[in-house]
DNA sequence: CGCCGCATTGACGTTCGTCAAGTCTAGTGG
DNA sequence: CCACTAGACTTGACGAACGTCAATGCGGCG
């Protein structure tokens, strides 16, 4: 498949609002419903928002609302320190869910920006909480996709705490490429949508540094890259790179 | 207030289990509640355990049942990678529950290892979901807890992706004076119940650059240090190297 | 076509990791 | 009570990895 494709994102505005036609649905909502209750939850979805590239779908210190489920686009959620240093904490795509860390103090506390154009489903958090009482199954959905979220930022905090440069760009490719593959595209072929520093400042390293451990990733064969497009040549050495001590 | 006092755990087995007659209780379930809400909010925590120094309270790949809110002790959290690379991933104390990362894959993802002899409230998992159904104030207790989790994880990305190894130790040192003063202990006095190892781990430092750091801060004035007795001078110096580009 | 932002590359400096030696402390057993 | 020991901590010398500064290349867009 072109990577390309990535990119196509489907112009259905006048199709209803409904999770049950939604192509995303088994990556963000994957629960066993009856249709019924199938209904009720697309009430949830209360609307749908289209944010153009380079745009802010919501930014720290605004009210916390509603989740956000990305239909269609690629998303950065970015995260600041007193002093105006960033910390890019994650990169979101198509089926994933942001907003849950508004939840503790009714604000948000990071900013989500558009890395494409995007169009995401605005999911009524009180909706989403009322509903949960109700529907055992989105209640664990609910709890899962928090608990998910941790669990992504432990092995983000374990790349930043002991990995190397080129550890961390090798683990970042392979994450990248495995959540693609995830959702039909090329599991070698990859579009990064993300700036070199964008990605330097995920993986807690300097511009300067992503670039030249793409060069040596290049030199090495492992890979090819032309700006942002990469195709993973060699998967296993990729692999090989991200646990350097396991012998 | 004597440091020292840190690690007086009440010893309280005879007396009912209870969270209305906790003293943790404004620190791990402040909600606000009927008297008849609050007696069924009790029989979540179905029992005690007590955790002796460097036992653990539940490891990586362990059914996930039941999460942990710490009455009394200290434990680390730590997180593998499959080469067998640790990541400390946070410290508790009293009033601080655990185990949150279990809930999405119905097992435990992480070590919960106790750095002092501890007595934890056992809170099956089962049991919340089915009352948060029908209490919402503890509904969202839930959702917010699991939000707070995400959001500090957030500052330890920041931490560990842009900071150097003395604002590091900083940060950590203010974060947990902090959250002990919260506790009613002093905030410029505080034992460390961590190795130094541990603190690297969680830091993203080697033991030594850990050493070292401490010998700078002392250097400087900042902070007394004897083993693991720390002592807080100049607690605004100490914010100060937190942000040192705020000028 | 020309500009601007992004990316690459090189030279150099700083920070932190590595290796090694040595000190201190708490705990154990005589 | 003291000697002994193992583990924790500190300190120094050195080197590697990465950051910084600077120059240049390249593509996309107006």
């Amino acid at each position: 498949m072109d990577a390309r494709a990535q990119s196509s994102g489907l112009k259905l505005a006048h199709i209803k609002i409904a999770c049950s036609n939604c192509n995303m649905r088994e990556l963000c909502m994957p629960v066993d419903l009856s249709e019924a209750d199938m209904l009720r939850i697309e009430e949830v979805v209360s609307s749908r928002r289209k944010v153009i590239r380079g745009d802010s779908l919501f930014n720290n210190g605004e009210t916390f609302k509603a989740l956000f489920a990305i239909r269609t686009g690629f998303f950065k959620t970015s995260f600041a320190s007193p002093d105006g240093r960033e910390q890019v904490t994650g990169f979101q795509m198509a089926g994933e869910v942001m907003g849950l860390d508004g939840i503790v103090n009714d604000h948000h506390t990071c900013d989500a920006i558009a890395l494409e154009d995007a169009e995401v489903c605005v999911m009524n958090f009180d909706h989403i909480a009322t509903l949960s009482r109700e529907i055992t199954g989105l209640q664990r959905h609910v709890h899962k996709m928090l608990s998910r979220e941790i669990l992504r930022e432990n092995g983000v905090m374990l790349l930043l705490g002991s990995m190397r440069a080129e550890e961390r760009l090798a683990t970042f490719l392979l994450n990248l490429a495995q959540r693609l593959h995830a959702r039909g595209f090329s599991s070698s072929e990859l579009v990064l949508r993300m700036t070199r520093e964008e990605i330097g400042s995920y993986l807690g390293m300097k511009i300067e540094t992503v670039s030249r451990t793409f060069s040596k990733l290049v030199e090495d064969g492992i890979v090819e890259v032309h700006l942002r497009q990469v195709r993973i040549l060699d998967a296993d050495a990729l692999k090989a790179l991200t646990n350097p001590h396991s012998q």
